[in-house]
DNA sequence: ATAAGAATTCAAAGCGCTTTGAATAATACT
DNA sequence: AGTATTATTCAAAGCGCTTTGAATTCTTAT
């Protein structure tokens, strides 16, 4: 059943049965009741595939996922996109999903974009001064970043772009803040790999709040790296195998995942949070690995990348409907979950 | 740029241009050398949308995704995208993802088919007797189910539709029995929701270990839940807080997931494996959770989804060249990989 | 009743490609 | 040379939709 089918069927012009179906006002009410009516009795629905080649727009936004080092093929990157995808199913959108290497990145960007195949992007993971975004920009498609490239003393390029963001300097600047008002001074931070943008301001915040307390940090107690569970073991196990005055007293992670590796270790060291160690996370809220007074109970930055996938779906759909509200850019601020992992600096 | 341009400027008609970019045999080697180097030169790409209503083909794979319980976006769930994703881009499909509801989720099927959008289906996580299947059998798609529908009696249900699945019966089988050599007659399983096949067959292989060791199995011990590190380690704590002639000896999860929370209760309830219980489980080799001598070393019954992802890429790809080659079928035998976590049985 | 204006409807062009069937050029065969 | 083949190339018809610009019908005002 197509166009032409259902017109016939009607005795009416495709052009009208074209503008009752997609609510052009110059139809009138009793024919597009009709057409209606016959659509839904004969299962019609419009061709994507044509109506794209006629309009140009294909109802479908692309996600250009970078592989290589499972960076963002990872449970937050599944929270995420259920997130925009369940905002997509309500406003009738598909993802597109082209799954590529750093070096085909860019690639894939231009042929989706050349291709007419999608009408706007979601960036994800931006980098430190990622050259995507001035690709993008080229593109002339909308897109919305989920996190910025850029740190806040660089505002006028935060809103140069649709972005929505957590306030990763913020939130660590206030978790450290926290675990500093405990007394700890030994703070060592496990971040993500800091060529990304989210774990760069993360570092920022965490050496702001030190700097504020008057605390040199120490290079040894900030570790980055790709944010595993073992990642979390290894690097908490050598934190804490030196001697007690050595090693750190709170432990700052980017990742609930890290924080279960920490944990891990922190048991396998004999040791208790809080009163031996103090543990502190973020936490994005990741849907299999809860964190509530009913389990792990770490003291977080709390903010839910579900959530913001849902949000970043939303802009990304209102762009396309009014481009001229780009940009869209929203920080969101985690909020400060006080769980049973953090405590006062324990008395030698 | 686009085809009439192209060969306007080559002072050929469309019709030569188009066959000699797409291998026909009937352009001469001189006209296609021609070509090629123009389209090149010109930064030239055949729009796909074009291509897609004059074929009926669209290049892309559907893969909709289950929603509402959390049930497929999960950690496997991007390890096997990784696979699937990482195949396309080498063969040139992309995905076209849809999350739904289950409500909606037979819907998505349909408009993606009927709409030409895809060229065929991945199905994710199949039930035991899964209506989907049925229903993308009449879609007239070819599709690739990853994991099977029936047990191992259905034989003649599984040669029905193409699928690729790891042996999960004879995985739980052999984990059990592993088990079972060692001594353990009390052991516990931890699985995953039950309607899903994939764990309905490791139950049966639990089942029927047991059975063949002529043990009876205790239905206290045989939980199923969705597969959270908070589930395993509740699941854990109460198998454990009993006294100790009423508890397990032995553990076997679903998923490294589940196995995390266990190795917290076990830890929080001062035992150690593999002296005080043995810890077994599947392990599917998530990229983010590894689990090796150098870390959680957990026996393990293993078989990655990531290549299993690759594969069913492939498989996928063969099918829309070959038709006639569904089914194509591949059942994996996930291998057994002994760690630290399991032992003999603790003499009281 | 009639012209002007508004409200509807329509025919046809076009989106960029593939593919059919016909036309032309090149080569082979009496 | 003349015909039969074969190898290339082409014009034109779709694929199923949207949208422009013209045509028709219905209202309203004179």
């Amino acid at each position: 059943m197509n166009l032409k089918n259902l017109s016939d069927l009607l005795g009416l012009s495709q052009t009208t049965v074209s503008r009752a179906l997609n609510d052009y006002p110059e139809v009138s009410e009793k024919t597009r009741q009709k057409v209606l009516k016959a659509a839904r009795d004969n299962n019609y629905s419009a061709n994507p595939t044509a109506r794209n080649l006629a309009t140009g727009r294909s109802g479908a936004i692309g996600h250009v996922i970078p592989f290589g080092t499972h960076k963002m093929i990872n449970p937050h990157f599944s929270d995420f996109i259920a997130g925009v995808g369940s905002t997509y199913s309500k406003i009738g959108l598909d993802i597109v999903m082209s799954i590529s290497d750093s070096n085909s990145e860019m690639e894939s960007y231009k042929r989706l974009a050349q291709s007419r195949r999608v009408d706007g992007f979601v960036l994800h993971g931006p980098l430190v001064n990622d050259e995507r975004i001035k690709m993008l920009r080229e593109l002339q498609l909308p897109f919305v970043a989920h996190g910025r490239c850029f740190g806040i003393e660089n505002s006028d390029q935060e809103t140069d772009y649709s972005w929505l963001d957590v306030d990763n300097l913020g939130a660590f600047d206030q978790a450290t803040t926290y675990l500093l008002d405990l007394g700890h001074k030994n703070i060592a931070l496990l971040n993500g790999l800091e060529h990304m943008n989210f774990a760069y301001l993360r570092r920022r915040g965490f050496e702001r709040a030190m700097e504020r307390a008057n605390i040199k940090t120490n290079p040894t107690f900030m570790i980055s790296s790709d944010m595993t569970e073992f990642y979390g073991y290894k690097a908490a196990i050598e934190l804490l195998s030196t001697k007690r005055s050595r090693r750190p007293s709170a432990i700052l992670t980017a990742s609930r995942i890290i924080a279960e590796g920490v944990q891990r270790a922190i048991k396998d060291c004999s040791l208790k949070t809080p009163s031996d160690i103090s543990l502190m996370t973020y936490d994005d809220e990741l849907g299999f690995l809860p964190n509530n007074e009913y389990n792990s109970d770490i003291t977080c930055m709390r903010s839910s990348i579900y959530q913001a996938g849902i949000r970043v779906g939303q802009m990304i759909g209102e762009l396309l409907i009014s481009p001229e509200k780009n940009p869209i850019c929203e920080l969101w601020m985690p909020k400060l979950v006080e769980g049973k992992s953090t405590g006062s600096v324990p008395k030698n």
